[in-house]
DNA sequence: TACTATATAAAAGTATACAATATTCTCCTA
DNA sequence: TAGGAGAATATTGTATACTTTTATATAGTA
């Protein structure tokens, strides 16, 4: 069965993405909505890692021409989350092992940096610590819940909020970068550890970020973040989401 | 005077930009020569920061059609290079110090990350080091003869080899996305000090490198690229630069 | 004169149509 | 039956045509 077959599911749950019902409300482009349709489908589960992507197929799905897909497409090859090689196909980036390496070590550093400029900006004060405790509250909530996405929600929202703490938009902006692929990858691995762990990191980071001392809070973030999706075969969780996929079609 | 009437000229010099005598060579699409040809046009000084970019135009100087011209300006909008309101127009994205700095501050975020990383993996010894000794006379060589472009490349390849020693390929992606920006800029600024001051410093930075010391390299790295630009009034320069374009257009 | 409203033009956004390349399938031959 | 040449198909790359939005210019009115 063609991967490509799952895709269908997407321009359901993304209902914005309609060329005529769309326009009016937000002046956003087709092919933002597209980039935003595939990596909400990537984060479900419904393509997968090594999937091929048909351009033709999933405007299609999503009611569009091929235009604003290609356009989509090569955003998003860019920005490393596909792959393309020319006339023979683009497939969501496989996720190896090394690759999460390697978007954590690149995370790691970006968000180090911006919690130290955030700190040589004084900025580690109120209201600012005010809001980061405020997302901290909701990450418990959602966790009380057993409200999984939206703890990866909030969790995400955390990290962006410090990122934006440094006021560096070329630094916000690959961080956004890496955040969709993490978000794929999340999308994938069940947690490393339990939630109220994962909170409770949360607080002291942010204890860290008041003290303001920047060789701790590079460890607590480096730790924090490092030990999140590490240890997970995530090729063997790809592999099973597959066989599941592929047998759910086939019904 | 339309600034686009000054991109003409590209086509003149990226010659291999045609659709129809290049195919046979290089199956790489029209979208990334459009790219390239852009990003060397801005680096040249025939497009300046802000400057507005039509479709239209573009696709006619470089003779192709909308199509790859705006898979590019797509791409180079996600990486920062170009700036984009939608129906209103894209520019190349305005050049203010605060900018800059940022750019520099994610830099050396990844390049003391790199390093670090190469260190940790064992790499800071032959043939490598013998290797980035060799770029760095190059830039000897290319400072002797006064070759300012042979030696900002070189510059660069020596920064993008000691990135490729970790071996984190995320990470030399968003190298390579600063380094276009970097390059952009470095077309219009005359250089902080002059060539033997920098190639001395990176005789200093290999030096560090291969001592292997992690706090030494990140603080070499951060002074060399951090003085390197700085304190150069950009947003002048480019004044400058458009009235030259416009009065030479005007004869 | 200054200001608003309307009409015109320019350019971006999108869709369709065509060309080039890669893959698959079929059929023939050894 | 296995393997390869060649046709048929599928999919990407590119060009052209159409639609929508924004910007500009013109005319009319206070």
């Amino acid at each position: 069965m063609p991967a490509t077959d799952r895709l269908h599911l997407i321009a359901a749950s993304t209902p914005e993405v309609s060329s005529t019902a769309f326009v009016k409300l937000q002046p956003r482009t087709l092919a933002h909505q597209v980039i935003d349709a595939l990596v909400a489908g990537a984060a479900e589960g419904l393509i997968l890692p090594g999937d091929r992507i048909i351009e033709t197929e999933l405007a299609l799905q999503l009611g569009v021409s091929r235009v604003p897909v290609r356009e989509a497409l090569r955003v998003l090859e860019s920005q490393g989350v596909v792959v393309n090689e020319p006339y023979k196909g683009i497939r969501l980036t496989p996720v190896t092992p090394e690759r999460i390496d390697w978007l954590i070590e690149v995370r790691v550093a970006l968000e180090t940096t911006a919690a130290n400029r955030a700190i040589a900006r004084g900025l580690n004060i109120e209201p600012h610590l005010g809001s980061l405790g405020a997302i901290v509250e909701d990450m418990q909530d959602k966790a009380a819940r057993n409200d999984v996405f939206g703890f990866a929600t909030a969790d995400t929202n955390f990290h962006r909020a410090l990122c934006a703490l440094a006021g560096n938009t070329v630094l916000t902006d690959m961080w956004e970068m890496l955040a969709r692929q993490m978000t794929i990858i999340f999308g994938l691995s069940t947690l490393g550890k339990p939630m109220s762990a994962i909170v409770e990191e949360h607080r002291r980071m942010l204890e860290v970020f008041r003290s303001g001392d920047p060789v701790d809070m590079a460890r607590e973030i480096n730790d924090h973040i490092d030990v999140q999706i590490h240890k997970v075969d995530i090729e063997k969780i790809v592999a099973q989401r597959r066989s599941q996929a592929d047998q759910a079609a086939s019904l």
